[in-house]
Formats: C-alpha cells, sequence, structure tokens
DNA sequence: CACGGATCCTGATGGC
DNA sequence: TGCCATCAGGATCCGT
C-alpha cells in the first residue's frame, strides 16, 4: 500500500498538472463512497475548464472555472492521468474524463475523497484547509516561528508533527525519518525542545522531504505518480520500518514504539530524549 | 480547551 | 479458493 504523504502528493502533481492545465470536463463518473460525498451534481462539473492544479499539505487542489476540486489519498489513493485506460476496476472510485485526458483516481481503502468547492472561502474547503499549519518547504515555515509553536505543545513532538496544525505533509514516515536526521527522540514533549535542537528539527523535516520529492516520492509497497513510474525513498529509509535492525549510523538495535496508535520507529542511541 | 482515543476501509501478512 | 486475526494509516469526530 501506498501511504501517500506530502512528497507522493506532489510528485503526483508535478506528474499531471502541465498536461491537464486547459482540460475541459467532459464526463464524471463516481464508484463506490469515498470518506467524503463529491458535494454537488457531477453535471455541475460539465463544461469546465481545469486552470491549474495545486497542493496544500495533502490536498491535491484542481481550479476549475468557478470553482475547485480537493482532491486526497488517503492512506490507500492513487491518480493516473493519461489518454488510453482499462474498464473501471473494483478500486476506481472517481474518474473525469477531459478534453485532454482522463484522470482517475483508485483508492482500495476510500480513506481518499474528491470534494467540490465553490471557491477556498467555500465552508467545505475551510473545514479541511482552514486549520492547515504552513508548507514545509515554502518560504513561510519560519524557524522562529516554529520553535514558538513548539513551546506552546504538551504532547509527544512525533504526535504533534503528524498533527499538521504547525507545518503540514509529515506524515508517519517522514516523521520518523526527521525526528532521526535531528537527533531527536520521538516521545520528547515538543515544548521541551531546546532551541538548537528545533533548528535541527526544522531543518531536518524540510531536508528529508525536499529530498523524497526529488526522489520521486517514497515506496512502501506500490506508489507510483499519475505517469505510472515508482518512487524509491524506501531504499533509504534511516529507522522507518526497520524494527530490530542495525541503525545505518550506530548500528543500535532500530525500536518499534506505538503513539496514537500508530508506529514509531527511532534509534536509542542517536535521539536523545 | 488541549489532548487522547475511536473510527472509517480493505488488502497483505502470518500463524495454525 | 484455507481460515481467521492482526496490522497498516490520514484526518475528523467525540469524550474527558
Amino acid at each position: 500500500m501506498t501511504m501517500p504523504e506530502l512528497p507522493e502528493v506532489e510528485v503526483t502533481r508535478l506528474s499531471f498538472a502541465d498536461r491537464i492545465a486547459g482540460a475541459t470536463i467532459l464526463s464524471v463518473t463516481m464508484g463506490k463512497p469515498l470518506r467524503w460525498a463529491l458535494g454537488c451534481a457531477p453535471e455541475t462539473l460539465l463544461g469546465r475548464q481545469v486552470l491549474q492544479v495545486r497542493r496544500r499539505g495533502k490536498y491535491l487542489l484542481l481550479d476549475l472555472t468557478g470553482g475547485l476540486l480537493l482532491v486526497h489519498l488517503g492512506m490507500s489513493g492513487s491518480v493516473v492521468f493519461t489518454d488510453h485506460l482499462p474498464a473501471l476496476g473494483k478500486h476506481d472510485h472517481f474518474e473525469m474524463q477531459t478534453s485532454l485526458g482522463t484522470l482517475r483516481l483508485n483508492d482500495p481503502r476510500r480513506f481518499g475523497a474528491v470534494v467540490y468547492a465553490s471557491s477556498e472561502s467555500d465552508p467545505i474547503a475551510q473545514k479541511l484547509l482552514g486549520h492547515l499549519g504552513v508548507e514545509p518547504l515554502g518560504d513561510d515555515f519560519e524557524f522562529t516561528e516554529f520553535h514558538l509553536a513548539l513551546k506552546a505543545r504538551q504532547t509527544a513532538i512525533k504526535q504533534v508533527l503528524l498533527g499538521g496544525e504547525i507545518v503540514v505533509g509529515v506524515g508517519n514516515i517522514y516523521a520518523s525519518e526527521a525526528l532521526f536526521l535531528a537527533g531527536i527522540r520521538p516521545t520528547v514533549r515538543a515544548s521541551k525542545i531546546s532551541k538548537p535542537r528545533a533548528l535541527q528539527l526544522h531543518m531536518a523535516i524540510r531536508q528529508v522531504l525536499a529530498e523524497a520529492v526529488a526522489k520521486g516520492g517514497s515506496t512502501l509497497r506500490d506508489f507510483s505518480n499519475a505517469n505510472g513510474e515508482q518512487g524509491h525513498f524506501q531504499l533509504e529509509a534511516m529507522v522507518y520500518d526497520r524494527a530490530g535492525l542495525p541503525c545505518r549510523r550506530c548500528e543500535s538495535p532500530i525500536r518499534r514504539i506505538v503513539q496514537g496508535q500508530r508506529s514509531t520507529f527511532y534509534c536509542a542511541n542517536c535521539q536523545k530524549p
């Protein structure tokens, strides 16, 4: 299964944004219900143009004439945009034929969603996007502000990163990876992190995400972009999914713990409490 | 009100 | 075509 985090979503966006820009929507087909309803009659979309594709956190935003589509890949979703597609499969739950190709969302677990909003100020868009933290790869991700925000949180730093209210896009894989790079134990209370260590973390988050984007996204098993090309971050994970294996830096066994019902991986020697 | 837990879904995996 | 329990997880919702 794929676990799309920010890099996977960005890689997906880059793989079709230029090709779909300017396309006119010709038909819309829905499969089984996704996490949220589309929020409009499919016919509402016909005849509209796809102006551009942006990304906010883990959402793809397809700007249309007179509205936008928010596309989320959940944890098992993938998007393809191409001319020649086989008949709809059992896990294809959204398809949009356009004048420039067909966009299709395949999502076995249906945690993903395609939601229509009339604008970004539309209540549904506000509900999904309004609370999101800053973009980690943008200029808004400033260290001073980051450190200040950490100071206010009493939860374990891993949980705070996953929460997405301070900085978006850091999911379960990259949270473990970034904390390893920063040498910080995932269980440390965010408020207890010193300024120098917060700076390490700030840099680590940017580094690990930028590197994953550059390399085409991570692949646990089957992530591929909208052209069907696979990523290869998995070959380079320092701690994620390496429980019991020797740390790549010091050879101590990597530990696995559960935080918020999710696996966390860390090196007890390299990452200090 | 900040925090922690439950919840949605289905395929892969492993034990027997 | 063996069966069954467990696990994976993004993000919202809800209870404390």
